[in-house]
DNA sequence: TGAATATGTGATGAATCGTTCACATTTACT
DNA sequence: AGTAAATGTGAACGATTCATCACATATTCA
């Protein structure tokens, strides 16, 4: 087991560019069908088509290679929720929180079963840990548009601490549906639920 | 690895019952200190004072004993579930959720270190998942306290619905609170937006 | 007491895994 | 064409793991 976190070596040509690309893509398949504990560096480089060598040129360790793929996951869900917020930053709170709504669920299902291994297989420990961290992102961005909206808040509600409890409960939600009971998102009621929990909840009406 | 699920011999004299209790007392805490992957059978069995021999002959491998580590503290959380629904099942939706909420953070700190592992760092798989499905359980309970009070329930919200979105969210703010948010429950606010978010939404007052 | 059964031991086998490194091949550039 | 840099290869290594089994000890009970 190496704790060498030297960064490798840059893909400079094309060529290079191609084999990092069929590394992780080839990760990604092999997480998904075989697990986190199961996907073996060897597994992972046979299935991009490239021997073990060049592998770990790219990747310091297979900590490492997996920490790319969660970064570049957390990123779009990021990206997918910040976009809902801003585009709705001028429109009543309703209207974000089902436009955040969507975005949840729509995040979640760009790769359901990625995301599945990525949020409940992957050892939460070390740098991948960091990786994960899109919790504290998504809540911010949550907390800055509430605060655009501190006039439709209920009295007394505190911008930080209702960001955080909308987060947790609708990625908590988000998620069920998504990974466990996708059967609930063929008519749109389940959207209404989560809608109805937080507006009640924010506007107390 | 084995495949090999053949029930072990089940300890027949106290000397044995000894053992097997060691042996899961020295599992819960190795998985505290070392984290689910770094939780080997021989450290397991050093810790309890015990040959890796014996720990074989009363689990049939390691997935087997955690399983019975995770079975005994989902029945411990249900169970204080059950008895917060049951003993207010006299009395109003609200007090029922209160209590309700103060189990479920109850239930998290009953061993935060061991539930943390438990929840996040074992894999998913096979025996794991069965004895990981609290959720159904406590769910259903739920179901049952919310028919119970359907005259109380905002129109139209279907109580098996209901009971899913509630224990959804509060397993995920529950557990947020206990493991990473600690700081949270030093005064009862939090316990305060909890019961807040699941009145409103189930009442739609 | 002594035999049958239950329990405990730990060296050892067998398998797997992550990672390295000496070397081969390909590309870029003069 | 020729050379240096970039990229690719895969056998081999050391470490670690789960699990077994032949044997020793303790307990039960006739």
């Amino acid at each position: 087991m190496a704790k060498d976190a030297n960064p490798r070596k840059q893909p400079r040509q094309e060529r290079a560019k191609a084999t990092v690309d069929a590394i992780m893509k080839a990760a990604a398949q092999v997480l998904i069908a075989e697990g986190y504990e199961n996907a073996t560096t060897a597994r992972i480089a046979e299935r991009a088509g490239v021997s073990i060598g060049s592998l770990y040129q790219y990747f310091p360790n297979k900590e490492a290679l997996v920490a790319a793929l969660i970064e570049r996951h957390s990123d779009e869900i990021v990206a997918t929720v910040d976009e809902a917020l801003t585009a709705t930053s001028h429109e009543t709170l309703e209207d974000g929180m089902r436009a955040l709504i969507h975005a949840a669920v729509t995040a979640h299902r760009l790769d359901p079963k990625l995301h599945k291994i990525l949020h409940e297989q992957v050892p939460r420990v070390g740098r991948l840990a960091k990786a994960l961290d899109t919790t504290r992102r998504v809540t911010n961005a949550i907390e800055v548009f509430l605060r655009q909206h501190e006039a439709e808040l209920k009295n007394k509600r505190d911008p930080a601490m209702a960001a955080l409890v909308v987060e947790t409960a609708l990625e908590a939600l988000s998620h069920k549906a998504v990974i466990e009971r996708h059967d609930l998102l063929r008519s749109g009621a389940f959207e209404g639920e989560m809608l109805s929990l937080v507006t009640s909840y924010l506007t107390g009406k």
